[in-house]
DNA sequence: CTACTGCTGCCAGTTTCTGACAGCAGCGGG
DNA sequence: CCCGCTGCTGTCAGAAACTGGCAGCAGTAG
């Protein structure tokens, strides 16, 4: 059997059992050497695995690691495929890419007839006016929100005039033609929105921001006056 | 990328794709030859995934439980969350209720950080133009479509003259603006679409029309060129 | 018939995997 | 305190695998 595949088995064997299950054990059920099991077990981490292994005890595979069977309404899976579809019409690409990922996976784990109804779902996305461009920044922009780092951007106001700021990007908001980073700007030392197709450049930081994006978006849907979504 | 991974990736984008996948296409997509490929697929059909591999067609995943997908990714998670949110704010309320609920489903079985992401996701659909009126139908002619029954509906066309008709509806475009029924009428013996605002009046049928509604949507694709979403 | 495709065998170069050994660290029992 | 159990890491050399290229067979669609 080769290393790939004894993985995939390991990762069957722990999702078989609830209870710690020491190292010693789970090599001599898999045929291999201690030494190996621990370099396998270090593999699966580096996948996503969550696997708990304390010294004594054993190992215990958290769940999250893969997708349990779901179960939706009619109306719930017309609902997700819709919005997925938006998405991947709507969104730039890689988001479009994760849309249908996201789709396909939830499809392997609900039944059958859910599964049908999922993939030949008849509610559409119908073509609308061009978006504005920046497609490719987007997914820097994206993750510069999630892990809140601060970005340095050129930005090209509403009068054409050009300027360098550093911002602190919290949110991004899709609308029907364009789409809008909401920031904390270093520089006005105010919360500002920029049009993602008025960024000339963008370079992401490594630097994170001292405040967490929750609060920021919190603070500018207070004076915005937007609730929840 | 280790094999393994690589087997993982192999398994999600054979998931993606409904129809047949050649495995030079895989393999590009991968990144590896031909040959390293075919051996990938052997490999999987060890594990037991079942995949499916005609001469001259290509490949597809049957559906199944081995090997079930790995938890979703923070962008697929950011993805399900704005397309969730578009629908919430630009379907009709009871497709938005399905939205939130299917949420709060796959947000009890990922883990907490998921989770966090999940309901704080900065992605914001932004406030659009008025969506012509019509709502409340709507739901009634998603279920109409689920089921393939036939609609009684009055409609005011373009010149304001309205008419009643019988429709067979088999799809439901979002536009920015408006919802169109994509439906073969009785009237005319052909396919037409119908604005959901201008449709005055509406009964479903409890006749179910002669045709599946995938043939009619295959047929409708045809004719406007519309590649599969 | 032809083009396309799945599938297999073989080969050589490269990469990696593996087991063994030694050692450290955390935990609980005696 | 010591001891045993267990998780975890580093190192090393031989073994195993992985990989891509090539050639060839077979089945399908047009």
């Amino acid at each position: 059997m080769s290393r790939a595949e004894r993985l995939l088995q390991l990762m069957q064997v722990l999702r078989r059992h609830r209870y710690p299950l020491s190292g010693a054990a789970l090599a001599s059920e898999l045929g291999i050497s201690l030494r190996t099991l621990y370099r396998d077990i270090a593999s699966l981490r580096i996948q996503g695995a969550r696997i708990d292994g304390e010294a004594g005890v054993g190992y215990v595979l958290r769940p999250g690691f893969v997708l349990p069977p779901l179960m939706f309404s009619e109306e719930e899976i017309e609902a997700l495929a819709l919005g997925a579809r938006w998405v991947a019409d709507r969104a730039d690409p890689r988001l479009g890419d994760a849309a249908r990922n996201a789709i396909a996976k939830i499809s392997a784990v609900i039944p059958n007839d859910l599964r049908l109804e999922l993939e030949t779902s008849a509610l559409l996305v119908g073509p609308g006016g061009p978006i504005a461009a920046a497609g490719r920044e987007l997914a820097t922009i994206r993750l510069a929100i999630r892990s809140e780092c601060k970005l340095d951007i050129r930005y090209r106001d509403l009068k054409n005039k050009e300027s360098s700021r550093t911002i602190w990007p919290f949110a991004l908001g899709f609308f029907d033609r364009v789409r809008v980073v909401v920031a904390w700007c270093e520089l006005r030392e105010d919360i500002r929105h920029f049009r993602t197709d008025r960024i000339a450049a963008l370079e992401i930081c490594k630097v994170r921001y001292p405040r967490r994006r929750h609060a920021l978006l919190k603070q500018w849907r207070q004076t915005q006056g937007i609730a929840d979504q």
